[in-house]
DNA sequence: ACTTTACTCAACCAATTAGTTGACTATAAT
DNA sequence: ATTATAGTCAACTAATTGGTTGAGTAAAGT
């Protein structure tokens, strides 16, 4: 019984493609990739273009993008046409929105957790 | 010259802050843990309990939401006591909604991937 | 005084991540 | 026909992550 209701509890909260959302947008490369992709559709090439690493290593980020739903790959000729998904982004708003209440009044926390870490070195 | 503007570029959308966030809320049970405190402020051995995990684990958990300043911990006697710091959730939806242009009209467009998905295996 | 509770800490492990390079394929341009 | 472009793939590396266990500390209850 108390096994149940742990499981039960975890599947309330277990969504998968929450977890690739986020973890997709943890990285300051692939924010800087949907950023460029919402001022218009793209190829591979001059996305990895601005970046100071190699065409695969732009490649590989494009493909956890896009294994979480915020880019569709489009392979036309030698190219590939990236475009932006907004489908799992608001999905992650709709989730974030539940903890409004937590930041009204409370603009300097952020603030004062990091000044607290500091003090605390 | 170009450097420079590569530089640049990377700059404009380096967010250290964000990179915790999202990171820190990619992981199911510290997504669970934050909907837990958003309903009070409790322990870390009432946080763990139903979690079929060591209490080591959620203390790490625990650490990376603090971390990132999602989650203020106070010492209290022998008990830390957790509290939801809105902060960081703010600045993610921030960040977030800039994209918001991306899923009007575009409701099926996650399923529409998913679909897609089945088929390119 | 002793025991239980609420943790922390260090060491370890297996899996994942973010990057690299070198070799390759396929399409387009000359 | 040759060459350049756009990108993939496999193999490797170093760092990080998410979990474990066992030992230890510090506060509270009996």
């Amino acid at each position: 019984m108390l096994v149940n209701q742990k499981v039960h509890f975890m599947n309330a909260t277990d969504m998968p493609q929450l977890d690739s959302t986020f973890s997709a947008l943890s990285d300051s490369t692939r924010r800087a990739i949907v950023a460029r992709l919402a001022d218009g559709e793209t190829s591979l090439s001059d996305l990895a273009e601005p970046f100071d690493m190699s065409l695969t290593a732009v490649s590989k980020h494009l493909k956890v993008l896009s294994d979480a739903g915020l880019v569709d790959i489009e392979k036309r000729g030698r190219t590939r046409h990236c475009r932006l998904q907004g489908a799992p982004i608001k999905e992650a708003i709709d989730w974030l929105s539940k903890y409004e209440a937590f930041w009204i009044d409370r603009f300097d926390a952020l603030a004062r957790h990091l000044a607290k870490e500091e003090i605390d070195k």
